[in-house]
DNA sequence: CTTTTATCTGAACGTTTGTTCAGTTACGGT
DNA sequence: ACCGTAACTGAACAAACGTTCAGATAAAAG
């Protein structure tokens, strides 16, 4: 046998990197072998590498891939007036935004280490990015006066590991609807960082 | 050859329990051979198992160790006067304990996947025992009027998420010292749960 | 000193790993 | 209807995997 019916890359690729994304994410990188991949999207192992010239670049792909978007969906979200607002659009944001991709933020955060250090480097300088747009709300915020934080790097880090706790335990079929999650998280965020 | 000079389980058993540690910390536990353990002991890959029946139980044990010595840590702290001296009691133990052990604790939030549905459950039981003991006093808390929070489940999970995030960046030589780091969290936890 | 036992070696096992590639077939354009 | 090429198969490769075990030697016990 040979070309399959149906085939066709833009439908295998896109296969390809939604099987590799939910495998890694459940098994982890180095426990997901590139058959397993083949045999999910329903191919043999060969043809995998049509689209990424080998496992490594998958899995980089895939979080930059994830980071760019990140980037880019907090780019587009209109500036609210005053820090106070901004902070809390962007717990919101953050909050939905990560529940929407559990997959690929369980990858962009526990994947690190099985990067090459020159594509952990990229990834890392993704994630400054991000890190320092929220750090630049809380210190116009304490200039402002809104915000009183004795160290906004830390208050930075502190906000953001908290908001991804939420993806350890929120299920959408759960006690609580995310509108909730997000008003008691906003709560504790607010008031954490408030003078 | 065979029996090497100066060999003892004494010796190689912690020393195989310190390397596996720190390599499943580094690489992740699939990642991690049985022979590159074995080398970075000084030894054969066959004499691993005269330690642990298999690579599983190896992972399992040390991750039911940390465990255990967590519970039993925070067991030891003498509980203090009220609600609020309780959790600042709580804040530094957390941080502090954490941080001496990186490893084990990265690894006992990470390799949870790598675990049999079995011993799955009785790390889970553990954990969730910690967990109880801190939702105890933000109940407490609540009950005196000295917090306010609207689920205290999700608070407990919250301050916990926050604090754990001081290993992802902490590093003894760093900016700040570690009183200084108990200082800031436990600002913005006293913040984030108080009326 | 002799015997027993604990500890480790070194080789071997069957499987699985990531990756390559010649060959084959379906698709897309003309 | 035909052709060029994109897409895939199936077999193969060397290397690495977890695990087992007979045999060898150092340590501990008598």
């Amino acid at each position: 046998m040979a070309r399959t019916q149906g085939s066709h890359s833009g439908i295998t690729g896109p296969k390809i990197r939604e099987t590799a994304l939910r495998l890694f994410a459940q098994q982890g990188y180095a426990a997901v072998s590139m058959r397993q991949i083949a045999k999910d999207v329903g191919v043999q192992a060969g043809a995998l590498y049509n689209y990424t010239p080998d496992k490594q670049s998958l899995l980089f792909s895939l979080m930059k891939g994830h980071m760019a978007e990140l980037l880019a969906a907090w780019d587009a979200v209109p500036p609210a007036a005053g820090a106070m607002e901004r902070l809390r659009t962007f717990t919101g944001f953050h909050i939905r935004f990560h529940q929407e991709r559990p997959d690929a933020v369980f990858i962009a955060y526990m994947e690190l280490r099985n990067l090459t250090a020159e594509n952990f480097a990229v990834i890392e300088t993704l994630r400054r990015d991000y890190e320092n747009g929220v750090e630049g709300i809380l210190k116009e915020g304490v200039e402002q006066g809104v915000f009183r934080i004795s160290d906004t790097k830390i208050a930075t880090l502190a906000v953001i590991a908290m908001l991804n706790g939420v993806n350890t335990w929120y299920r959408s079929e759960g006690r609580l609807s995310l509108d909730e999650v997000e008003r008691v998280y906003w709560d504790m965020v607010q008031k954490a960082v408030s003078a």
